[in-house]
DNA sequence: CGGGTAACTTGCCACTGTAAAGATGGCGGG
DNA sequence: CCCGCCATCTTTACAGTGGCAAGTTACCCG
């Protein structure tokens, strides 16, 4: 749509932004994230998308928000659809690579609202599903063992994703991730999976 | 020293706007660092610190470089000391915590010079001091073995670690990094340890 | 002691995020 | 039917940033 045609009312700007910041994200990383910028993709004025989220942490917090409802909703498809626990992990990782954008900017909470009540309820809504699955795990122990059990899962796949993604694994390991968190999550609880 | 009585040349301006970058980072966040500020806080001209690194991303890599080597130097001496693998895990959570600000730019790559020698040398002593002890252990089968559980623990560690420092992890596993570090890195080669 | 050079300063530019005030146009009540 | 309201978007302005270029200072070495 050419400038001339556009109408003043964009229509769905608040989407649109959303959608738009990511795909800049994955091209230029977040750290080159930059509101005029992202205005001038969308054809509007440098201070619309300031009107939708107030800031540019406002812009930001919309883009967790998302990223946290897409994690979960993939956590819980890995989960019906195998029912084992590691694959909970491996969705976790394969998550983290194709969906990098929305990954970076969950992990800097420094960057957006945290006290966001759409927010918070979609990171609960992840941390359901992570936490949830391993308490139904056969060997399964005390309260305070399932926690640390689940905590030393989410660790390990979230260490593992955030290494592979800043090239900080050795090179040996192949460029697979998914094949990679499936060799690597192993390790955990190894000698107490049957 | 008052600006009356500060000598035209500062002298060390190189590791005086390093140390200060770091207490800077402590304060107010890697994402509130400017080189006009931190020059401020050094007493010099906005441009000073340009000048020893040509770079914000200059800056940034000579925190890394000896952020790396501060980690290496934790890690062998936890090492030495215990012998124990375990242990060295409980350093790289120890150091994640206790030198935040190191960290945090350790793993943001997006914002220094990944090519910079000083510090793919100091990075690569963390590294060697992360898979040297792995593959000392006991059970240590072939190289992809070794490397697979190296990558595994180192995952676990930093995961934790990330984890903590965003707040992601449950309060009732409470404060003291160290000892959840502990706690939680037992679960993996579980079983197979003696 | 004099010149060369590293260290630092000053001034400038393009860019950023944010705030305030003005313009536009869709939409519901009269 | 149309008129005023108001969300949406634009325009303008401002303080702050990183980076560059040109000028200034003072140390050091021959």
């Amino acid at each position: 749509m050419s400038p001339a045609e556009r109408p003043y009312h964009h229509g769905d700007l608040r989407h649109a932004a959303i959608q738009e910041a990511v795909r800049a994200i994955a091209e230029d990383g977040l750290g080159a994230l930059s509101l005029r910028d992202l205005a001038r993709r969308l054809g509007v004025s440098h201070a619309a998308p300031t009107h939708h989220f107030g800031d540019k942490a406002g812009l930001l917090t919309a883009v967790a928000a998302e990223g946290y409802r897409l994690l979960a909703a993939e956590l819980r498809r890995a989960y019906e659809r195998t029912g084992d626990f590691l694959e909970v992990g491996v969705a976790y990782v394969r998550f983290a690579t194709r969906h990098q954008p929305y990954f970076d900017v969950m992990f800097r909470p420094d960057l957006y609202h945290q006290d966001d009540p759409e927010l918070t309820e979609a990171r609960e809504q992840s941390s359901s599903m992570l936490y949830g699955p391993v308490s139904k795990y056969p060997g399964a122990g005390s309260e305070r063992q399932v926690r640390e059990a689940g905590v030393a899962a989410w660790s390990l796949v979230h260490g593992l994703a955030t290494l592979y993604l800043n090239g900080a694994l050795p090179p040996k390991l192949g460029k697979d991730p998914e094949r990679i968190a499936r060799s690597v999550a192993a390790y955990l609880f190894a000698g107490s999976r049957v």
